[in-house]
DNA sequence: TAAATATGACTTCTAAAACATTCAATATTA
DNA sequence: TAATATTGAATGTTTTAGAAGTCATATTTA
């Protein structure tokens, strides 16, 4: 097999939190993989990884079973996912549009 | 091409987010798209998905890089990464290892 | 405790994620 | 404004994520 690349730790542990809130959330829905899996339309073996908080699983799909079992990651600090969306791109608008470099550029300007 | 799978509002919402939220993060480090790309050894091509929300992105390669730019999506609740974990362990130690249908099973139970 | 179901851990196959590269258009700096 | 770098958006190629299936073991319920 392929030598895997490497991950932070902060990257490892964050899907591995993900996931387990997802296995929870799945379990206080009495939900078995199998029906977690059919309502995402995923497979069972995507569901175990996703679980298992495999670092290789699409974003999408980790999002999916998220959401179906309840666990919202942006619903957050009484604001909307929707609102964090527009807060955001308003900041990004303030700054550049292109980082160039030089200018005696150490990049700890925040 | 082959037709999308769907995802739902929330999912595509959120990625969008995390998206905006990295290339906010690299904004202000001063950091060009090639500079985040080989800070996270990704290629430019997959940090432009990232920053996009692209559902398909792997979870791996979008944390490392919200990690590289300081971006903290569990930090929560003055809590720290890991303390959430264990948390979560021990919920998930006090359900079912197994979830069986039946029993008037109408998974609205919690 | 028996029957039924769930979970864990594999394997093979193919659809697509990620890479490398290119090019035009745009933005920044000197 | 000229030079230089960044960004946006393609391309073809390689690698791999996810599907589908299997089997053994563990768990729950009647």
């Amino acid at each position: 097999m392929a030598k895997a690349r490497a991950y932070s730790r902060y990257s490892t542990e964050s899907a591995s939190l993900l996931g387990k809130l997802i296995k929870l959330g799945r379990k206080q829905h009495r939900w078995s993989e199998n029906e977690l899996a059919d309502r995402a339309g995923i497979s069972r073996a995507t569901v175990q990884k996703i679980e298992k908080g495999d670092l290789t699983c699409t974003i999408g799909l980790v999002f999916e079973a998220a959401t179906l079992v309840g666990v919202n990651l942006f619903d957050i600090e009484n604001m909307s996912l929707t609102a964090h969306l527009e807060r955001t791109n308003d900041k990004i608008a303030l700054l550049p549009k292109a980082i160039h470099k030089s200018r005696k550029d150490v990049d700890d300007e925040f």
